[in-house]
DNA sequence: ACGAAGATTGGCT
DNA sequence: GCCAATCTTCGTC
């Protein structure tokens, strides 16, 4: 099938809570240090811009950090996370919708060896990209990539051909986010059915071959 | 200028 | 399950 990397206007959507979900099966992908690696989205997160307690850019918070969320939709969010860990992000939306959305667990699909190199590992394991901190590693993503277009730079996003069904995708709570008040609870991440890729062991479901 | 907290991970008990 | 690692960011003094 042909490759058909998604256009900018795909990430215009105002919605990013459907968003979220049409991006799982999407195929990311990255060229770095002239190395091809790429595997297929299966976990996101929402992150409802100024009206998310979770969200950096809460209540239109403006910082130097954040101000690349304000950009209109189609480029990198990357931000560093525990000093250790850079965060994939790809802001969505109209210009001053800082609306964004985490991704969290890829599973490999093209440069296995390069993504195992990366992460120091031997042999396949989801333990290679199911992470927010992880898949980055694996993918050469970092903060220094914040800003950057989706359409025209080292990191883009492509159509699969695999549709995923609504009855493939199930929703819960986003991780790692207690401090959001209110909106602790709101069930804006999403993830594949029983994919073994998906970061959190519990929802993964029960039959990985992984085990 | 100072210090607490963080959209996580991996190793050890 | 618990906890340290590690450092930028941002609120407060």
């Amino acid at each position: 099938m042909k490759k058909q990397i998604l256009p900018r206007e795909f990430y215009w959507h105002d919605d990013v809570v459907a968003l979220s979900q049409a991006l799982l099966g999407k195929i990311l992908v990255t060229k770095i240090d002239n190395q091809l690696t790429a595997g297929m989205i299966v976990e996101t997160e929402a992150y409802r811009g100024a009206e998310d307690k979770a969200s950096h850019a809460y209540n239109h918070r403006r910082t130097a950090r954040t101000e690349i969320m304000y950009a209109a939709g189609g480029v990198a969010y990357v931000y560093l996370c525990y000093g250790l860990h850079h965060l994939f992000n790809i802001v969505t939306a109209n210009k001053n919708t800082p609306h964004a959305i985490l991704v969290r667990a890829i599973e490999p699909v093209e440069g296995i060896p390069v993504m195992l190199k990366r992460r120091n590992m031997q042999k396949l394991h989801p333990k290679l990209t199911a992470g927010p901190g992880v898949l980055t590693q694996a993918l050469g993503i970092t903060k220094q990539l914040s800003g950057a277009s989706l359409t025209k730079s080292p990191i883009w996003i492509e159509e699969s051909g695999v549709k995923i069904s609504p009855k493939e995708i199930l929703a819960g709570p986003r991780i790692g986010i207690d401090y959001a008040q209110e909106h602790r609870l709101l069930p804006w991440r999403f993830w594949i059915k029983n994919n073994p890729f998906i970061s959190d062991l519990k929802s993964r479901g029960q039959n990985s071959r992984f085990q």
